[in-house]
DNA sequence: CCCGGCATGTAAACAGTTACATGATTGC
DNA sequence: GCAATCATGTAACTGTTTACATGCCGGG
């Protein structure tokens, strides 16, 4: 599906960057649904380069250091744009092995399965007042054609999906504490 | 990590079972945040073997067909409820192609996002029914030490996520909208 | 007898992570 | 001078998917 290929010409379309750069926007907004490191990208970049969608010109920063700034090449836009129209069907559901514990937890003692929640809980509200604080640069929707309207999409869905997250947390919490109650009522 | 290690610890720990009968799980509910073909489980399977976790014994069906029905170790016991007592940092947002799209979408006519939106919206709400649908068999909190629990908790989690996706892909749908009912009336 | 599902495997390709490897620049 | 960050790459390994490959069983 060469995802990653797609996402980096999205992300030159926007404008010009080197690796280095690529590799840091894959820790900020875009990271909340796709990532990799730069041992990834720069083989990337050297194939996107063979396929002439790509080209760079060298920068000097400092006395010696050279920079390769990439920039998008026309066949490269045609792709991109051409992939971006495309209608794929939903994708399976994303593996999540915190779940997959709680799948299991039967195994666990109920103290057990409290911390383990909490745990989560207390990550999962960080990631969300994080998500919130970000989005607050926004005082409303942003322009249909600007990069920004993108980014105000999926920053509300990923708000929207950690809020959730958070709820479930709360209410598998619950339920494990009401158990624990439970006990305490019969001794 | 060997997730798909524990994944299969974990349900022969349920009950004893075939390869084929483990592939097959992973289209149920577990299938809701792991999953993995025959070709991955078969050598993991030997390798398990190797680890002495795991035994098998040899079922005949029919005339000649054998299958190799397997069975958790007391070793495999241990190393699964070792595995599923730890307590591990929350982990990074999944990977997701539709939002990746959505990100880049200023690059989209409106009428091709609301088309895209919605294709992924009709698919999100049979999702939601199937998962609902599945629910029905649960009239509430399953005992807590049964195989059940485990299930019931991320069933739910499952219901929880593709409500909010969906609310999520009509709030986008929306907004869209929105934009293409303001230049109706600029004409 | 034929087809769909049962049943088990291997091989090749692709995707992703971790580790190895090197060196420059900037700010303190 | 030193540490953090900028900057670019490769190698080895792990995980996952797709394709290849084979054969039995049960019901219509």
């Amino acid at each position: 599906m060469r995802v990653l290929k797609y996402a980096i010409l999205g992300l030159l379309n926007r404008k010009p960057m080197t690796g280095y750069d690529l590799s840091k926007e894959f820790s900020y907004q875009i990271g909340n649904f796709w990532s990799a490191n730069h041992s990834q990208i720069y083989p990337e970049l050297k194939r996107l380069l063979d396929e002439k969608l790509v080209v760079y010109n060298i920068e000097i920063s400092g006395d010696v250091l050279e920079k390769k700034v990439y920039t998008i090449t026309e066949k490269g836009r045609k792709e991109f744009l051409k992939w971006l129209n495309k209608d794929e069907p939903m994708e399976p559901t994303p593996k999540n092995v915190f779940r997959l514990r709680m799948y299991f937890s039967n195994n666990l003692d109920i103290e057990t399965r409290i911390r383990l929640l909490e745990h989560q809980l207390v990550q999962h509200e960080e990631k969300l007042a994080f998500l919130l604080s970000e989005m607050q640069r926004y005082s409303g929707v942003p322009p249909f054609d600007s990069d920004d309207f993108g980014d105000y999409l999926v920053l509300d869905g990923a708000i929207m999906r950690e809020k959730t997250t958070i709820e479930w947390l709360k209410k598998c919490i619950k339920i494990c504490q009401s158990k624990t109650n439970c006990d305490e009522e019969r001794n």
